[in-house]
DNA sequence: GCGCTGACTGTCA
DNA sequence: ATGACAGCCAGCG
């Protein structure tokens, strides 16, 4: 497991409930702001249940996507968590 | 170690 | 505003 991964995941989950961070902004805490790609790819890829992924979405305000229901699901949380979209 | 893939982002038409 | 194109990065075969 790589630092910036490690980091990924320290970073989200440093996420409060109700707030939402987009892939650039998570990347650029990471230490690679240009990395956007490659934390999708990991939430993609290795979902982390202590890392909510689900309050990261993208800088245009889409969700993005959720490998745990989808973005519905996605949605569904982020409106249970009290986040406007 | 190389090449492909993907839950991205920014710029151009 | 919408669609296409290119650039970037980490993970996996």
């Amino acid at each position: 497991m790589s630092k910036f991964t490690d980091k990924v995941k320290l970073v989200v989950s440093k996420i409060p409930a109700g707030k939402t961070m987009t892939y650039k902004e998570v990347a650029s805490q990471a230490g690679n702001p240009k990395a956007a790609r490659a934390v999708a790819n990991i939430m993609s890829k290795n979902y982390d249940s202590a890392v909510p992924c689900h309050r990261v979405i993208r800088t245009d305000g889409s969700l993005g996507g959720y490998n745990r229901g989808g973005e519905s699901a996605k949605r569904k949380i982020l409106l249970s968590e009290g986040v406007k979209l």
